[in-house]
DNA sequence: AACTATTTATAAGA
DNA sequence: TTCTTATAAATAGTT
């Protein structure tokens, strides 16, 4: 879509590969905020740039949570001194938000008042792993065989029975978290502009 | 962008709604396969449509995690019997994809040779979780206090650093199974075409 | 980082 | 709903 019309496969100049990454990234998170926007929809999206480096977009689940997560966590949030609840509406850049998450995960958890959901997904979730592990002590996992497979296998089926019991966000959140962890190394400035 | 432009606010009318939504859906899982395809990115989506369906695209993880999945789950898959690999260029209907996980999770867990990084990667997560539990024996998050919570932040930046230990791939498949699960309910026939 | 010539996406309309 | 079309938007190549 610019001047001339290009293949659909991988750019091959690795400078210019990157350069699109950029572009078509912000392109993608603008569509998506876009149909959060006007649908009311929760989207979240995890890219990995060529690089390894990711950067993560959420309307309203990641953000709300992880929002959740940051305005408890301490006080020297200077989370802007904007009136009105700024709408999620904003680009999140990935590795800002991870980061700034990190910072304050420890806060969080060593001050609050942790909501009841929180208590009880992460509650059930791990009663649901005690169960696996006590069942042998420690799980060899290293050389699996079926008997591990199977506890593997309860393992996950408690994941989803967890989500589809509720406390749905929390676990986006982490899941997110997890995701944009993937490749986190080094720091970029990346600004994405809100609409 | 079509004959009018519109405010970037919430449409109203509920039946419009659904048909920009589904536009506009279709519209971000195309730019970020093509994202995916010219620079060999990364990306996962999760979209919840304003009625709560979850949809879902992703390359190659969710899809090739997801795949993975389903190919080796059971021998009557009827994955159809196109002879190339399909490339993980079509979208994905979370349902669809979601469903089909789920049916075929278990034979998968059961009959499997399971990878290497898969055995890895849950053993150190459930190894660290088995500490934080031995350290009490059982966690009684629901009236959660100091001590609880800072269990918890272990088991958050546990989380974390398995993830940054490798292994991300069946993280962020299961981590989307999560997403994807929220509102799952019903069915719905929903044919989102490759480009 | 900005700028445009073009290609795409899509809001209305059929 | 699915298709069409006039228009807004995204972006490939360029500076």
């Amino acid at each position: 879509m610019g001047r001339r019309k290009i293949e659909m496969k991988l750019v091959r100049d690795s400078s210019s590969r990157q350069v699109t990454f950029t572009k078509r990234r912000n392109g993608v998170f603008r569509k998506a905020n876009e149909l959060a926007t006007l649908c009311g929809a929760e989207v979240a999206i995890i890219a990995f740039s060529p690089g390894g480096k990711p950067f993560s977009y959420g309307h309203p689940s990641v953000n709300a949570i992880t929002n959740r997560f940051l305005r408890r966590g301490s006080v020297e949030d200077n989370n802007g001194g904007s009136k009105g609840r700024r709408r999620a509406s904003s680009y999140n850049n990935g590795e800002a938000v991870i980061e700034k998450l990190n910072q304050k995960l420890m806060n969080l958890m060593n001050e609050a008042e942790v909501e009841k959901k929180k208590g009880e997904m992460l509650n059930e979730r791990l009663k649901k792993m005690n169960l696996k592990l006590n069942n042998e002590g420690k799980l060899p996992l290293e050389g699996m065989n079926k008997e591990e497979l199977g506890k593997l296998k309860k393992f996950l089926e408690g994941m989803r029975d967890e989500v589809e019991e509720g406390v749905k966000q929390l676990e986006a959140s982490s899941c997110l978290m997890l995701l944009a962890h993937k490749a986190v190394d080094k720091k970029e400035n990346c600004n994405a502009s809100a609409n």
